[in-house]
DNA sequence: TAAATTCATCGCAATACTACGATAAAGCCA
DNA sequence: TGGCTTTATCGTAGTATTGCGATGAATTTA
């Protein structure tokens, strides 16, 4: 029986080191198709865009809205009050950052042949 | 209202691409530290890993064992049986295909710049 | 000021994920 | 065969995610 504080349904980052977490998070932030697509069409365009993410995409406002807060959580992302509405755009930095990460993952030769095991 | 049939609680796959769907499955599938883990220590062993995976992770071996069964499924990795154990190892085409189209995304240029939006 | 626009947040409903003990299944060894 | 090892699966508990209508906050416009 384990009798340390049980927290059931909860990651344990704890046991793990910082760079596991911080891909682990970035990753969880592009594992959704509605983030992808947002990623996608801030890349595609020439400036900034703004709410019209909304127009774009099959969801409810108030879905995008919460997409675009986790794109925003782990930095990919950063968006700029401009009158009534925001203008969203991708954080150079951040996204630097995470492309150098999968990067330096999936760098790693594979041995694993098909008669490997 | 919304008088379609109501699922709620799941993702909107059916309104996204096949690639933006498949790089999302792909991403969710390494938004764990402990997948991160097993992935990096598949990449590291020369030779194809088993069930030590569960003495080298913090975590219980039913929980384990389920994260293998995720990667499995998204076909990061592939495992044989072998004897009483199983042997893990990465699948060497997926993984592939899942490096170019982490790359692809990555590979956009960003325009946003500090004094952007 | 009043109405309209834009977006974030709240609250709810339903599903998905995380973790683990218990148990089952499959193969090994004495 | 009987026990042992290894791994998958089941069941359960708790948390997180997804989606959306309703509402609220901030700003613009009439």
């Amino acid at each position: 029986m384990n009798l340390e504080t049980r927290t059931m349904g909860v990651t344990k980052t704890q046991h793990f080191t910082g760079e596991q977490n911080r891909l682990a998070a970035l990753a969880k932030a592009l594992g959704h198709p509605a983030r992808i697509a947002i990623l996608q069409h801030l890349l595609k365009q020439q400036t900034c865009i703004c709410g019209d993410l909304v127009s774009e995409l099959p969801l409810a406002q108030a879905t995008v809205s919460q997409h675009l807060k986790e794109l925003k959580a782990v930095g990919l992302i950063k968006g700029t009050v401009e009158g009534t509405s925001v203008c969203y755009c991708i954080d150079k930095q951040n996204w630097e950052e995470a492309r150098d990460m999968f990067l330096q993952l999936f760098s790693s030769p594979v041995s694993c042949q098909d008669n490997c095991c």
